[in-house]
DNA sequence: CCCCTAGATGCAAATGATTTGCAATTGCAT
DNA sequence: ATGCAATTGCAAATCATTTGCATCTAGGGG
């Protein structure tokens, strides 16, 4: 499932006149195999298991590449920075499991009011925004499956 | 106008039991007496300003102290731990500004209608949220009296 | 008011994540 | 194949935050 993606992401690259390196391409893929948000350590060992050994200095360096060319993005969640790829021209919003810290996409965004009722009521100028929600995903839930409301 | 709220505050705690310091009431009055976003280095040095010399571990571990007390909130802003001073019942989000960094409280929240959307699509379970607004406030929008649209 | 002690603080060292300087390596255009 | 700018590995530096421990202090009891 990451293969077209990720061609797809490299050849805008190339078209930049950028150079693909494995570190460049390994981390792409990792990030698009998966839909949660990974930790830099996490996208560190996943590139050894798929037989990309790049140092950490590098991994580093290449997620802030990519992010800077808007090809993944970073957000901080709890106090740790993860990263995920940015397909298209996506934009949703993370579910964060508080148990168990996995991550899900929601694709419901309510920020179009939000932005008007800024305007509306502050002379501030709304441009970017920044949303997660955070409580129990299902397997947590029933792990515990007790009664939380 | 930190007074009154502080001494509240000095309260609650008095009444559960707990001593009063000067890193608490000063860290309290600093926070008090703003509507911005401080960081830990700007809560230090406001706490000088005010006399009160305490070190950087004890500023530290006050915020802990505070935090977990549900005295005042620690947010990640743009990378960076905020906090700021938890009145009443309170809630809030905030609009911050990419070019000076300040930030400005706002009384709307789209939380209600997001978390029935969140229950009738996902299995997920919605305990808590986190918003902020980017952009750019009043005074840098006027001193780049520029175009932004 | 003085004592006493749990808890708070100062200090310096440890930690952990991220960044950086530099020499060696590599992608890719010619 | 060659050349060079960009990328990487490595080790050291940085920076915010945390921690261990000896010393202080807030505030309750006598
Ligand atoms: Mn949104
Ligand atoms: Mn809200
Ligand atoms: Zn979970
Ligand atoms: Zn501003």
């Amino acid at each position: 499932m990451s293969g077209k993606t990720v061609q797809a992401i490299v050849n805008t690259l190339k078209g930049r006149g950028e150079k693909i390196t494995p570190a460049r391409k390994g981390i792409l893929e990792v990030l698009a195999s998966t839909d949660q948000l990974l930790n830099v350590a996490e996208i560190y060992e996943a590139l050894r298991t798929n037989g990309v050994f790049v140092n950490y200095s590098t991994v580093y360096r290449t997620l802030d590449y990519l992010s800077k060319n808007n090809l993944i993005e970073k957000l901080v969640v709890t106090g740790e920075n993860k990263y995920k790829l940015l397909k298209h021209r996506e934009h949703i919003h993370h579910l964060i499991c508080k148990k168990c810290h996995s991550t899900q996409p929601f694709d419901y965004c309510p920020y179009d009011d939000l932005k008007d009722i800024i305007k509306a009521k502050t002379n501030f100028l709304p441009l970017e925004h920044r949303l997660e929600i955070y409580g129990y995903c299902e397997e947590c839930q029933k792990k515990h499956n007790s009664n939380y409301k």
